[in-house]
DNA sequence: GCGACATTTCGGCGTCCACCGAAGCGTTCC
DNA sequence: GGAACGCTTCGGTGGACGCCGAAATGTCGC
């Protein structure tokens, strides 16, 4: 009886976290691809997705489904168009510290490029505001102690009452079930940025007072002369500035 | 001119995180065998991953180079031992929450296990304390008022004196180059609980006093009578409550 | 120095899987 | 209803890689 090699026989240890069919999910650079596509939220067609990889859309086709499978992605059908997406924010927070490892190792040289440098100022991480935008403003609402703590993020009275001046569904976060507060660790700025919950409803908010813009190819955001204004005008930020 | 399959051409878009090298890291049983035994920060020669994965000493010789490449894994030579261990917090950080995610996907019957419900009662988490006991006290000092916030963790004054009084070196934590406190999504309890530097200190003091051991195994605390009436008198806590 | 031991490197084997094009299925448009 | 279109399934090909045992490298004990 012969097992030439296979999986492995019997889990020597016991019934730990099984990585193997993630691992597998993110090891090709098709996939990959796919995953940093829509880790900003987006939804996109398969044909989108082929396209921006580089493959035929036969091959896109069983990539996707692996990812399917691995849990990482959900698929909608709509008409003749079928739409994947991140399948919840626990993939999106997952990649980004995933990311946070990559970026360790000797990729580098990301930060030269100019889309990069474009991405690096504004942009969505799944459903929050990232970059240069995203950290500036979890700066200034921590000094203006509507956030508190260092590196983890509380939301105070008063800034529940600060961002509900400007709009910010904060009782909706409150109530929802995801957890209200997440510190995501920026992946271009290395420190952290408001997620979860809230950090959602102020990007849905942000988009929904035209203070930014989603710009066309999908990733990256445009602030608009509004958003200029409430960001100098209220924190005195500057989110062009480097 | 032909190009059969191999590495993707040109990198349609941009230089996006690239998540190949790290899938490929995890993507085998074994590797993740390896990773899982090091996820409570210990220190491992090659044999013993070797023996625990059930696979020949030259095919773990390997895995864990793949793994050190990918910058998951660290060595150090110590005589005609080779001891390996994860590259950092950022890598166990990483892990859990990829975790979370894999707990999604249909493994499941996880919890059902003896050892597992074993892991489950207390363990550590590269270097922190996890499981029942992790989470419980994390929300008894959230009751107390020591940490403020219900899903992120930030630590209070009134905190500060406390661990002081049972012996954390709280002043080295909040001087560390970590962050001082995070929130760890506990895998077994999907609840959040205590890392970051502070985390780390307060693991090294349950460690240093005798309030938990180390089981011979490596991962999984046992909890000595010693740390029964620290548990039970300061806080109300009993950790083989189920 | 000379065996015992831990680990890595090398060579060979066999399976897996990423790739593509062609065909099949369902939706849309006219 | 028929053609165009988006996507998936199927069949076939070739390279990558996980496995092992044997040999090489390096350390420890005597």
């Amino acid at each position: 009886m012969s097992r030439p090699y296979g999986r492995a026989m019997t889990p020597p240890l016991s019934r730990d976290r099984d990585f193997t069919t993630l691992g597998r999910a993110l090891s090709t650079p098709a996939r990959s691809t796919f995953l940093n596509l829509l880790m900003d939220g987006s939804r996109r067609p398969a044909g989108e997705l082929a396209g921006a990889a580089g493959v035929s859309a036969s091959t896109a086709s069983g990539h996707l489904s692996v990812l399917v499978d691995a849990g990482l992605v959900i698929s909608e059908t709509r008409g003749r168009h079928r739409y994947y997406a991140l399948a919840g924010p626990e993939v999106a927070a997952a990649l980004e510290s995933l990311g946070m490892v990559a970026d360790a190792a000797p990729v580098s040289g990301y930060r030269r490029s100019r889309r990069a440098e474009y991405l690096a100022a504004a942009r969505f991480c799944y459903d929050h505001l990232a970059g240069r935008l995203g950290t500036a403003l979890t700066d200034a609402w921590v000094r203006s102690g509507w956030l508190a703590g260092r590196d983890e993020l509380v939301l105070t009275d008063v800034g529940a009452v600060g961002l509900r001046g400007i709009g910010v569904d904060v009782d909706g976060a409150l109530s929802a079930r995801r957890p209200t507060t997440r510190a995501c660790l920026d992946w271009t700025e290395r420190r952290p940025h408001l997620a979860g919950a809230l950090g959602a409803a102020v990007g849905t908010r942000f988009l929904d007072a035209g203070w930014v813009n989603r710009h066309r190819s999908g990733r990256g955001l445009d602030v608009t002369p509004a958003g200029h204004d409430l960001l100098r005008g209220a924190w005195g930020i500057d989110p062009l500035a480097h």
